[in-house]
RNA sequence: GCCCCUCUGGUGGAAUUGGUAGACGCGCUGGAUUCAAAAUCCAGUUCCUAACGGAGUGCCGGUUCGAUUCCGGCGGGGGGCACCA
């Protein structure tokens, strides 16, 4: 019987039809069944979806699909993170506004990605911008101002003087706007931020509790909130200038080393600097020099290291009558500690550059374990290892650790240091001086200062009137909408002009979509039942802001009550990025298809399809326009259809990894598809007709034995996101089946065998269902089935059929495998050795001798030592 | 500079976590089918050797009956943080 070839075209769109008309993916809050949710990271609306999305989202619809056959009430929703500065660019460049922009490229990648046949319920989605969801997140930024979880405050931020606006440090490139090109100048501002810092502790500890989420962005995320501890420790002025009184205080890791100290060190933005500076030009063109040392990388690889005497000393804690001289050091930062350091050059790299540039002394106080009685060498290299204390008064003798305990406690009785813990984490400034994002709903008032805007007055709807011919914020000079009145005081007042950082509307996203139809932020009663999110899938460009961000705030819904959880993702996992080659013509960069490749002698060379000019194949790099390197998936699921698609995405690469697009690679995914869809429509009208058998031996019996072992290792991989091995497995089991199923379409199969094969296909359709769903469906219906298989729970392997009761045992001769030897499952150890010293290998090699040492591992391998 | 991860055939990767290295896919080779091609099917495919055998998981060494897996050292590739005191 010839079949026609599967045609995803015509059965895609037919079964995404019959799924959405049974509502089969709408989630009801209130199923009795265990809850399961699960999340892929919601898109930015670019316009347009690429492979990346596509290799997301087909994980996470594995992982949807996989849980609800398992009986789970999954939660698995989509929305948009609408809000930000592409939006803002287009209506720049294109006269277009934000608004339509954004939602324009909202509907063009729904129905990109409702072309990828995803279980997802749609009746929960938003986007960020919608004026629904941004209004509860104002409430919450009420909410946090009211619990003392927001502060204003002045702070320095990189500002482009020709955008008129604030730029990240990831928009300033060399100095300059990333957009502008101008130099970017460090301007103080006033800004909103989020007491992240208060939380240092708790987000640092909590990381122990994430089981579930990959090591490496569990370190990531410890290094960035970067834990010290050290010492606070009083330097007492000896000579000092008339304005400065004070002590000095500096913060230090390493207080043990402090009989090595022989200067001190203080930014430049210091108060004594700052008060010396009023009568001393040359300090304040220090100060300058060191303020217009921007804060890009580069700057800060290649600075050298300077200082300014400050003319001032400070009497050494221990050692009686020694000085320590005073400088402004440019290496040093306000923004940590105290901005103040003692140098100690023997023992600290940066230290020791400053000492042998301005020709201070080095005094070693720490001798390496190796020799413990020898204060180390230094020559141009800091010794910072672990060690012995040397010339250390009480200390000497101690070993680092002990040492720095030690030091905090002599320090301590002198009244002069206390311990002190450190944090590298900031506060999250917040305030974007842009228009598209969330309006932060504070009033300034002359009299009350900055006033929040009642919940009742809520939201702060974004005025659509207005322009972006001029650059800066276009709500500064929008003419009524920043001008009302005071709540408090109802005196005329400003608006804050300043919208919320996009970082905030993507922190509580997840807690949304668990009840978005609610008029406060959250039902909490709903956010408790379906958090924390079970499986939360993304990439690991976000392991550190979006991650620890949302960590924050959910502590944050906590204390406002929106909620009483701590940790938002109980599961993470960070998949890898879609590559492939790149190809470069004497124009620059050139699409995959605008090219075609030809091999010839093993080697691979390209053309280019219209001029037929040979273009040079360049390195893999991650998908990107710049690169030209990219595949259009709305291509490749009209050729091939989304299941294809999908399962290409998911097959040979482990999903952590890179994946290598390659249209081979594709084809043979393809290649999978048709197969499985000849070999199963051409035997359906026999299987639809055949009735279970009970009792199965020879052939039929190894053909149950493999499905249901097949089963069992497809569900493990599946719990461990290991979609690779899985579809590894679909291809073995089809490989065994293909032949008997062919014999039963030709209707010359026994009735145990055909009965066996239908039970092998049931499963193999429920297996590939939640990767390629349109295809099994129709696979479903041909083979005979009523229901669909998107509604049909998983099915259930039986323990009998997974064990084998022969099996086959390598024999190994001092570690060389020489023989096989079937033995019954349950065979003693005894009964195992008796058969194998009784092989003719064996005896060969034994030559009549005994054997020193048999080793039997059960159901493993049996090995020889002669 | 500090921290982390990685290294397996021509290629993407498997290997039940110390037990038959190379599953499965891609590619390649041969064959069947075809007027021919596409598609499909069958067989083969780590390297050396005619074969018997031997070698082999980046390199060197160690532990073990047995190491891709554990330990020490070296090298290549990738990533994160980075004047954080």
């Amino acid at each position: 019987m010839a079949t026609e070839r599967y045609n995803p075209r015509v059965t895609e769109p037919k079964w995404r039809k019959s799924w959405d008309e049974a509502k089969l993916f709408e989630t009801n809050n209130d199923s009795p069944l265990p809850k399961y949710y699960v999340l892929e990271m919601f898109p930015y609306p670019s316009g347009r979806i690429h492979m990346g999305h596509v290799r997301n989202y087909a994980m996470g619809d594995v992982v949807a699909r996989y849980k609800r056959a398992m009986g789970y009430n999954v939660l698995h929703p989509m929305g948009w993170d609408a809000f930000g500065m592409p939006a803002e660019n287009a209506a720049m460049q294109n006269k277009v506004h934000p608004k339509e922009w954004t939602y324009q490229n909202i509907a063009a990648m729904r129905s990109q990605l409702k072309s990828m046949g995803l279980s997802i319920d749609w009746s929960r989605e938003f986007a960020t911008c919608d004026v629904e969801y941004y209004h509860r997140q104002q409430m919450l930024f009420v909410d946090f101002l009211d619990k003392g979880l927001v502060g204003r405050r002045v702070s320095k931020v990189n500002w482009d003087p020709e955008d008129q606006t604030v730029l990240a440090n990831e928009q300033v490139i060399d100095g300059r706007g990333w957009r502008s090109g101008a130099i970017v100048e460090q301007r103080e501002l006033a800004q909103w931020v989020f007491k992240i810092t208060d939380y240092s502790e708790e987000l640092l500890s909590a990381i122990d509790t994430l089981d579930d989420w990959p090591e490496k962005v569990r370190t990531m995320q410890r290094n960035w909130i970067g834990k010290s501890r050290g010492a606070r420790i009083h330097f007492p002025f000896v000579r000092k200038a008339s304005v400065v009184d004070k002590d000095l205080v500096c913060f230090s890791t390493r207080p043990d080393t402090l009989y090595g100290a022989s200067f001190m060190a203080v930014s430049a933005e210091h108060p004594v600097c700052l008060e010396l500076a009023e009568d001393n030009p040359d300090l304040k063109a220090f100060m300058e020099d060191c303020r217009r040392m921007g804060t890009s990388t580069a700057d800060i690889e290649t600075a050298e290291k300077k200082g300014f005497d400050l003319g001032l000393t400070v009497a050494h804690p221990f050692i009686e009558g020694k000085e320590l001289p005073v400088y402004a050091a440019n290496f040093v930062l306000m923004e940590y500690g105290t901005g103040a350091i003692f140098g100690c050059p023997a023992h600290d790299q940066r230290d020791l550059d400053f000492a042998r540039k301005y020709n201070l002394e080095v005094t070693s106080v720490v001798a390496p374990l190796s020799d413990p009685e020898t204060p180390a060498e230094i020559g141009n290299i800091a010794f910072v290892d672990d060690g012995v204390l040397i010339n250390s008064g009480l200390m000497s003798g101690l070993r680092k650790d002990e040492a720095i305990n030690r030091a905090i406690d002599l320090l301590a009785a002198k009244g002069l240091a206390k311990e002190e813990i450190n944090y590298r984490l900031r506060d999250w400034g917040i305030s974007r001086q842009r228009y598209w994002g969330c309006p932060i709903p504070v009033i300034h008032c002359d009299d009350c200062g900055a006033v929040a805007v009642p919940k009742s007055d809520l939201p702060v709807r974004l005025p659509e009137d207005v322009t972006f011919d001029i650059p800066g914020n276009p709500l500064d000079r929008h003419p009524t909408w920043r001008h009302v009145n005071c709540p408090n005081c109802n005196k005329p007042a400003i608006r804050e002009t300043d919208t919320m950082d996009t970082f905030v509307d993507s922190s509580w996203y997840f807690a949304r979509f668990t009840a978005p139809w609610e008029n406060n932020p959250t039902d909490p009663e709903a956010a408790n039942a379906w958090l924390p999110v079970d499986q939360y899938i993304g990439g690991i460009e976000h392991a550190i802001l979006h991650l620890l961000y949302s960590r924050f705030f959910t502590r944050a819904m906590k204390v406002a009550g929106h909620l009483d959880i701590d940790e938002p993702f109980k599961g993470l996992f960070t998949q890898g990025m879609v590559v492939h080659e790149t190809y470069k013509g004497v124009g620059g960069f050139i699409t995959p298809a605008e090219i075609r490749i030809e091999e010839t002698e093993g080697k691979r060379r390209a053309f280019e399809i219209v001029s037929g000019s040979e273009v040079s194949i360049g390195s893999i790099e991650k998908m990107s326009k710049s690169k030209k390197n990219v595949v259009d998936p709305d291509d490749i699921i009209a050729s091939y259809g989304a299941d294809t698609a999908r399962f290409f995405m998911l097959s040979d690469s482990p999903p952590e990894r890179d994946v290598i697009w390659t249209e081979s690679g594709v084809e043979g995914s393809h290649r999978f598809v048709q197969r499985v869809w000849r070999l199963l429509s051409e035997a359906g009208s026999v299987l639809s007709a055949t009735t279970a058998v009970t009792g199965k031996e020879g052939k039929a019996l190894d053909i149950s034995r493999a499905a249901h072992k097949t089963l069992k290792a497809v569900g493990e991989d599946l719990d461990k996101l290991a979609f690779n091995k899985a579809v590894a497995r679909l291809y073995e089991l089809v490989n065994l089946i293909a032949a008997p199923l062919a014999e039963v379409a030709a209707q010359k199969s026994d009735p145990q065998t055909t009965s066996a094969v239908k039970q092998a296909v049931d499963f193999l359709i429920s297996m590939f269902a939640p990767m390629m769903p349109h295809l099994a469906e129709e696979c479903w219906q041909v083979t005979g089935h009523q229901t669909m298989v998107a509604d049909t729970p998983w099915p259930k392997y039986e323990n009998q059929l997974v064990r084998d009761d022969q099996l086959l045992l390598p024999v190994q001769i001092n570690g060389k495998k020489r023989a096989d030897i079937s033995v019954a499952a349950e065979a003693g150890e005894d009964e195992i050795i008796a058969a194998v010293l009784a092989l003719d290998v064996v005896r060969g090699y034994l030559d009549g001798t005994q054997p020193r040492k048999v080793i039997v591992v059960p159901k493993r391998i049996v090995n020889i030592v002669l």
